[in-house]
DNA sequence: CAAACATGCAACTTATATTGTTACGAGCAA
DNA sequence: TTGCTCGTAACAATATAAGTTGCATGTTTG
């Protein structure tokens, strides 16, 4: 499967429409992030949901920030997206009353748990207005 | 994507394997891990290339350990299987050549390289020959 | 040698999740 | 009314793990 790149994609547009101002269309979106229109509004869906964007209909409508970036942790973004895995292995469950199959599932739920928890917290230390600030203006 | 279960159910096995001690064929270990022949082949054939297991053909043979899982950890059998992707998110480079999307993706990608880290030494400094005596010894 | 056993491997299918695409409906502005 | 824009359903494409079938190869046993 291809890795999922929403939460990669979402913080990049977002920073875009802090600094563009007004409202972006989808499509304009779709060019910065090379896809489709569709799956911008898909995506961004999510965001407006959680209450982080709006979205205006019709002539210079378009999506448009709806709190301040400071305010926008990169945890906060990858919840709206529904707090899609983080991890990429799994636990197999072929043989659920096996003692061994059972410790082994234990030790590495444990391991993945803690990096689960390391990394959303180092997520959630980091703003996108933080994010922001550390690029160059020229960037817009 | 399924998750990939290929760590945790070679984890399983080779405990297995340690404890009945001779060697175990592909059709009683796909019955351990409710699957099929060739799958255990396939997953196993890896870490025979890596030196873990050995295998043998006809009337009495099966598979083997090569190694005492004292020497053994749960990342080597990770490297053994290819090392595989562990983060399941990714970074979109959909316009590599921008500032922002740059500093967005160094940020991510600065988080996820330290839960990979850490993961990996945890997973180095278990050997399967520790799992092994945690577990009661009635599991056989 | 012949038969039974077991791995090795290629090729194909299935399952699952993200991503991409087409088509059409609904709302809003000029 | 016309044109722009989002909302959404439906479907195809893509990637990877997992499951399946079939057959070749090698080994042990009688």
């Amino acid at each position: 499967m291809p890795s999922d790149t929403r939460l990669s994609r979402m913080l990049h547009v977002l920073i875009h429409m802090d600094r563009i101002g007004g409202p972006v269309t989808s499509e304009v979106i779709a060019r910065m992030l090379d896809t489709n229109p569709v799956v911008v509004r898909r995506t961004m869906g999510c965001l407006r949901a959680a209450g982080y964007l709006t979205s205006i209909k019709g002539h210079g409508g378009g999506w448009a920030l709806a709190r301040p970036l400071d305010t926008v942790s990169l945890r906060d973004i990858h919840e709206a997206l529904g707090s899609p895995k983080l991890l990429a292995i799994g636990l197999a469950d072929d043989n659920p009353k096996c003692l061994i199959e059972q410790a082994v599932n234990e030790a590495l739920k444990d391991a993945m748990a803690e990096a689960e928890r390391r990394l959303l917290a180092r997520f959630g230390e980091v703003t996108l207005g933080a994010l922001s600030r550390d690029i160059a203006l020229p960037a817009g």
